[in-house]
DNA sequence: ATTAGCACTATTCATTAATGAGTGCTAATA
DNA sequence: TATTAGCACTCATTAATGAATAGTGCTAAT
């Protein structure tokens, strides 16, 4: 008896690819067919829709390859059959060329470029909107991350006898505010020197940096400085001690909860958890930064178990100097990789575009 | 042929009251079994549930008089009755003493006043996460409106070539930032003199009046300037236009989309349309600033036709000074209207009394 | 190695019948 | 005169049945 070459994996093992080569192509069309109709894909129909010339029946004998390597399953004996996410990573590691932009996406996100003095949190607000109304999927973006953004500018400004306004504006363009209460009135000229005395000390230095700078002020030279030092170091140390956990805009859950793939299963109370929670969607968000390009996060791939339904797009963008932070698309896992990567990626570039016009350096 | 007093208006009109009023028992009866179990209430169901000793066949004879009132419904001949949004309204107005808040909503909406020096938009984002946590439905929550909001402080901080920062601090204790672009190069300490003109022109007064205020000011005295007063008109206007649309926050879409009753019916899209366009909502919530206490939408009742199958419970917040907006509650007709009317209102009682501390008047 | 043919299996859909909740009407009752 | 009991009737819901359909797996032929 003679063993069929099963699976993708063992490609070469006898020095026939020709048949692999063959599963690979029928696999991608699995796929796409299943990404395309959401309904499990036989046999006939496939040997329609394949590019080149194969019976039901042997599509049949590599479906059934297919499916003992894990790559397809079968929801009851007499259906067709339906993608693993095993399937769809195959499916995204092959994608060799990715497709233009088409032209209607390019204008549908032009709005992200045309801002002028617009705050970096609404050219953001608006990405993520645009991003979840062309992807039909929900949408996620988390905001610069302040421990890596550097000073532009610090200002004190004193609004009541107790408390005194905050402003942090960094290089990326981001203004932060924050009202801290103090036990002394101080004066407005107080303030002012206090003021230049921080900016001069700190311009283009990372929060992180500051903050540690200020500390190790206090720690080791607290003795030395003359009143107004020590009071600009107290006042700069409540000023930047605000680590904002970073924050997440999320457009487009409802898209989810109208698609058909959550609708039937119960995995709709694990997703609204999960946006609940934010942690988990911000974490992935978070490690898209430290590379380059387009992430890609595959239903069980996802640590979350509350994700494993879903798959995750995600994109970093940055300015000039940083990466700053990144932006994505949460939808089912049969969603359609190929111009959702894409989608993602132009818009992460829009974006890094519009803000870096918009940074201090 | 006797005829028998109809419906609830008519009261007294016969002198005898006593039909009446157990006919509004039963409404009311009917009102709160349908909200609590979501299931058409019938004439045997309720002469269970109903205080007083009636058999189902006299209950019958009084709901069907109901329904001839249009009072309620029967979505089939053989079905029980469902109560219609005059049903709703009238047992909204019914309402006679609110019941007491449970300790446990007190408790859980506590955070809304552990806040210290915490932006009003944090403050104002929190109540609407609780509220919506609370009521299990979608909550929304407008930003004080900036028009009426008095000016604290004004402040122009340099922060490139061609770029100034606005920060305007207002009584309310919101603080809006802006970035202008400006073609001429200023020195900080220039902007320093416009800004401290500013303050002192405009301190006190509202958005509304500053801005017409500087109108007039550039249309009759333009010549009467010299160079400083001029350019700080000229800044101030730009400062000041900035007429941002109030904002909304909104959380808990999600659990509409999970509530059975907009499940069921196809009106999901148009409740997604609503939360999208905003405008409907932002206008119930505008009006809902004019007047004092809890304000109630019911079904039809609203403008806007999409919401015609949801109820809206509103209530305005203030600071010692202003009314600034207004919080509320959207779900279905059939929404729990007692328990929901006393935790909304509750909710803007705790807002107003954490903005008032808050507030620099 | 590929394919045609056939038996087999599970879903889906429409039909039917049984069940049950609820009403409306009429006649009896307090 | 107001209330109630009784009964016929209606309609939705549910379960059971069977036909049609889409798909597989296997075997034998090419």
């Amino acid at each position: 008896m003679k063993i069929r070459v099963k699976g993708i994996e063992n490609q070469g093992a006898n020095g026939k690819t020709n048949s692999n080569e063959r599963s690979m192509e029928v696999l991608q069309s699995i796929v796409e067919n299943y990404i395309k109709n959401s309904e499990p894909v036989g046999s006939r129909t496939l040997s329609k829709t394949i590019g080149f010339k194969l019976s039901p029946a042997t599509i049949r004998n590599i479906m059934s390859d297919l499916a003992e390597s894990g790559y397809l399953i079968q929801t009851h004996t007499s259906a067709g059959r339906v993608p693993t996410d095993k399937a769809y990573r195959f499916y995204v590691d092959s994608i060799s060329k990715k497709p233009a932009i088409p032209e209607q996406i390019k204008q549908k996100l032009s709005p992200v470029s045309n801002v002028q003095g617009t705050p970096v949190e609404d050219i953001l607000s608006k990405a993520v909107h645009l991003l979840a109304e062309l992807t039909k999927f929900a949408c996620v973006v988390s905001t610069p991350k302040q421990s890596v953004s550097r000073l532009q500018r610090i200002e004190l400004i004193k609004i009541s006898e107790d408390r005194i306004l905050v402003i942090l504006v960094t290089k990326a363009g981001v203004v932060r505010d924050k009202i801290i209460f103090v036990k002394e009135n101080h004066s407005q000229e107080f303030l002012s020197s206090v003021t230049s005395f921080l900016n001069e000390e700190f311009k283009n230095h990372s929060m992180q940096e500051i903050r540690e700078g200020i500390h190790q002020s206090i720690v080791s030279d607290r003795h030395r400085y003359h009143d107004l030092l020590a009071h600009a170091v107290r006042l700069g140390k409540k000023a930047f001690e605000l680590n904002q956990p970073g924050e997440m805009f999320i457009e487009g859950q409802m898209n989810l909860l109208l698609d058909s793939h959550f609708h039937e299963q119960s995995s709709v109370k694990s997703l609204i958890d999960a946006f609940e929670q934010k942690t988990a969607i911000m974490k992935i968000l978070d490690e898209s930064m430290k590379n380059k390009g387009v992430h890609i996060h595959i239903g069980i791939e996802n640590d979350y178990e509350h994700l494993h339904k879903c798959s995750l797009i995600t994109a970093s963008y940055r300015n000039k100097q940083n990466v700053l932070g990144s932006i994505g698309v949460v939808g089912p896992t049969s969603m359609d990789y190929k111009s959702i990567i894409s989608t993602v990626e132009y818009t992460a570039k829009m974006l890094s575009k519009t803000i870096s016009e918009q940074s201090y350096d």
